[in-house]
DNA sequence: CGACACATGTAACACGTTACATGATTTG
DNA sequence: CAAATCATGTAACGTGTTACATGTGTCG
């Protein structure tokens, strides 16, 4: 549901085509993954299955674009207001994407996921920490390990995310980014002159 | 990849029926997910397709049990020992189920994580860290510390983890699970009597 | 012209998830 | 008998992944 979801928000700035979403993606995920192009235009398809999409008009250069219906933007405002992220990633990709999107209230996202994740961290710790007695055990205790130190990263994070925020919000960076403006010029890319 | 290995790894251990196979995944893996049972035969005929596991016999009470074939024995070994988990989460499962194999080197696996982890964090922590300056710049810093806050995690839980283990083997716990060999009974349990 | 990026799409597949059907067995 | 668990399976669906086909426009 991760794909989906940041496409519906993307294309909740504003019309896209398939492969624009690309583009946008990745600039507001910090390029930590790159979509192979095929699975947008999946995707897309679901989502005008689904009827969170539309198609919308062709432009003189053959884009494609597509853009929310009512529902559609609904279901991305609720993605990224609402509920708890379930998983580390989860969350990365939540705060991440809403960091780059106006009127998304990133400060207020952050605060709810610090909450659920201190939370989260307290009922872990909770168990009583004796020494496994045996193998049963001693494989729950690396489990729950690990789930423990994933939680405390998820707090360790969520405290730098916040102060970058603000830093950003003190120096004036302007925090949401439209969608791009610039063109992509087809065909061979002219050769580097360095 | 994940439920699809470590039903092989258990296999390794012995001929398995379904629903044993649901029981042995939740006491390896720290009880942190239920397998649906659906997915078990799901899996299993995958696996059976792919030539890692065969049908064996079946027994009186007609339990279906599969074996694995070489094929899959090679497989579930390379997926224990070979290559490094892509994910924190892969890790996790790798290094509970390995604890609880025997034959299976766990100290040695767990050495090559951290060696693994501490190559990833080396690499994420190379960038600069100035200042984010724009929106994108600040969406790609969210996206960098959560890898970074992660990738320390990963390495926390390794020493917390070696720690467990050794303890374990001080404290002479056999670490290693063998299937389990209780029986269990059908039919509607006993009425709680405390 | 050939290479290469932009751009749209289709088809097949992998894995995971869930709902459902079916039946045996044991307890209350 | 009714309820609950053990046990096996089937069918449908959702998302993600990849390979492939097709075509356009630009640079060298």
């Amino acid at each position: 549901m991760s794909v989906r979801h940041n496409l519906l928000a993307i294309l909740s700035l504003g019309p896209c085509y398939g492969y624009q979403l690309r583009t946008e993606y990745e600039r507001r995920t910090g390029g930590a993954r790159t979509l192979n192009v095929g699975q947008i235009y999946n995707t897309l398809d679901r989502l005008e299955r689904d009827g969170l999409v539309q198609r919308a008009h062709t432009d003189d250069q053959g884009h494609v674009y597509y853009q929310v219906t009512d529902d559609g933007r609904v279901t991305a405002e609720r993605w990224l207001h609402e509920g708890v992220p379930a998983t580390f990633d989860e969350a990365i990709e939540r705060l991440a994407m809403a960091s780059t999107i106006a009127g998304a209230d990133a400060a207020h996202l952050l605060r709810r996921h610090r909450a659920a994740a201190t939370d989260h961290l307290r009922r872990l710790s909770a168990r009583p920490a004796s020494p496994p007695s045996s193998g049963e055990e001693l494989a729950a205790a690396i489990a729950l390990e690990a789930r423990i130190a994933g939680a405390e990263a998820e707090l360790r994070w969520l405290d730098r995310a916040e102060a970058l925020l603000s830093r950003a919000a003190h120096d004036g960076v302007t925090r949401e980014l439209p969608l791009s403006t610039d063109v992509p010029k087809r065909g061979r890319p002219a050769r580097l002159t360095s």
